[in-house]
DNA sequence: GCATATTCACGCGTTTTCGCATGTCCTTGT
DNA sequence: ACAAGGACATGCGAAAACGCGTGAATATGC
């Protein structure tokens, strides 16, 4: 005992004692989230864990890794270096797990699913649904979210998303095509129909900040009412009568709105399932896949009219 | 303390659990060495502690990465794809230490050299010794080997090595051209100069096979007495008596042997320090240079004649 | 054929690590 | 100006990880 001690710290005076690799991990989470408290809500541990690991690799290696700001750990050049090749690291350690869940064959524990908020509201549900029945062993985790998550990172092992097309180095499936239109509450379609030439007050994308292309020329006056950055919010506006909107058909119709003739029905991003290489194989997105594309194919009449 | 618990043991249930990057090492030295006592030698660890790491990250991932024989723990295909991405990690973790170290300017704390054993006998000890005097905080480690050790997995910071050209990606000095000739004992180097057409036996490199080609046509007669595969062997034999060698000619002189002229002297590999572009600019190994350097600068000549 | 050397498994006692609670300093907002 | 919240340091007690010793099974050598 008494030997083994003095061993250990004649070996820290020594030789730079070889960093561990979690430490290495632990400098990564700290230098992305900037704070104590952050890198260890990442990493599933108390900050002070975090606090002591931070002063043995900086021991270790015999350099400050951090400046101990009031304001949180700011990464020194050398943190920012050892952050650099700790990323590099993770991607190894992300792919051989993705790899591994690829030849899971087995059909319980977590899986990851995400999607946009409003597309697992009107017509995800019954998919999720059904799944979970069928395999109560797994444990659905979804990710409602209008983010695009890094499957690469995993943080999910499938996503449903509206884009023209698949990810890059993604695998994916066409689950719908889909089309957009025009859509306003009642008093707004009734006074559109009485008078072509009424101002049309639209409820637009922040991002576009125009009336839409392709407007029926029968009815000529429009004006942007205000704009936003979340479809939730305009379907609401259009919900409260504040003017037209131009949405996808599912979400039009399910929100009890009337489609307007003013846009006619035009292409609009599909709706792809896609998955890392790696993961689209596994049992459990096999399992997923399996009864969310025929869903879809039933249903896909709601996303075109 | 309940409540954390629970929550732990919930999420070991529910999640995957993130393998610690530790325990991905661990099978990477388990893999590496075949058994649990060789890969706790190389973490400096119990062989127990491995044994465990093991089991822990099988149940993390929920795959057996080791078959248990009785003879050691032999990988299975998950197994050896954990080694492989580990690998790749371990390569990062070398790059950001030697990174690191090729910035450390302090001249204190260890260094490793590694060198010929007969090139550390004679002439690299003077070297070494006024090293060591110069700067006592610096914990000097000697791999004396005749194995290329691997620069870029940090077995050692420095390498002086016998060879026509540094490593491919390593950076290199030239510390002095070499040149070798045939020795052998008074009792040989006697019979040869009293009769040139004696039957000349050969002590030589395994690797070759032959009598050294270029030997003087004025001694026809030879044989391979014996090969060997080490040249401290070669060198034994030739001081006792067994045979001629061709040798570097600081060796042959160094060893007390006797020039003869059956092989006259041509040139031989010459030796060059080379160390890592990463690690080449450390204080450290600055300083060894600058006296490694012009002390071959300085003996040369015992390299030539 | 028996002795020796490896190898791994298991249980115990200790060390180390960790989580929590408290205290301080600073920034932010009213 | 003063309260409130966030971020870090420190000390203490509990939990987890570890090292060590013992024992069994197998390969290796004389």
């Amino acid at each position: 005992m008494r030997k083994r001690v003095n061993m250990h710290s004649l070996c820290a005076n020594m030789h730079a004692m070889e960093p561990l690799w979690d430490d290495l991990h632990t400098v990564l989470c700290l230098v992305r989230r900037g704070s104590l408290a952050g890198a260890a809500a990442e990493l599933g541990v108390n900050y002070t864990t975090v606090a002591r690991r931070i002063s043995r690799v900086e021991a270790s290696l015999n350099v400050a890794l951090f400046d101990r700001l009031r304001d949180g750990y700011q990464p020194t050049e050398a943190g920012q270096s050892v952050a650099a090749h700790a990323a590099k690291m993770e991607q190894d350690a992300n792919a051989l797990i993705r790899q591994l869940q690829g030849q899971d064959d087995s059909l319980s524990g977590p899986l990851t699913i995400t999607a946009p908020q409003l597309l697992i509201a009107h017509g995800l549900a019954p998919v999720i649904d059904s799944f979970c029945a069928t395999y109560p062993e797994v444990q659905l985790h979804v990710r409602a979210t209008n983010d695009l998550l890094d499957l690469n990172k995993r943080e999910a092992d499938l996503a449903i998303r509206i884009s023209r097309e698949p990810g890059d180095t993604l695998t994916g499936l066409r689950l719908a095509e889909q089309r957009s239109a025009s859509f306003a509450d009642a008093t707004w379609a009734a006074r559109i129909a009485s008078n072509p030439e009424t101002l049309i007050d639209w409820v637009v994308y922040a991002a576009y900040k125009d009336v839409p292309r392709n407007v029926d020329p029968a009815y000529p006056n429009h004006r942007i009412r205000m704009t936003f950055d979340d479809m939730v919010a305009i379907r609401g506006a259009a919900l409260a009568g504040l003017g037209v909107a131009r949405m996808p058909m599912f979400l039009g119709q399910a929100s009890g709105l009337v489609q307007v003739p003013v846009l006619p029905p035009q292409p609009y991003a599909d709706i792809w399932v896609v998955g890392h290489p790696d993961v689209w194989p596994s049992a459990k997105v096999k399992a997923f896949r399996d009864i969310l594309v025929p869903h879809f194919r039933k249903t896909k009449g709601r996303f075109l009219h």
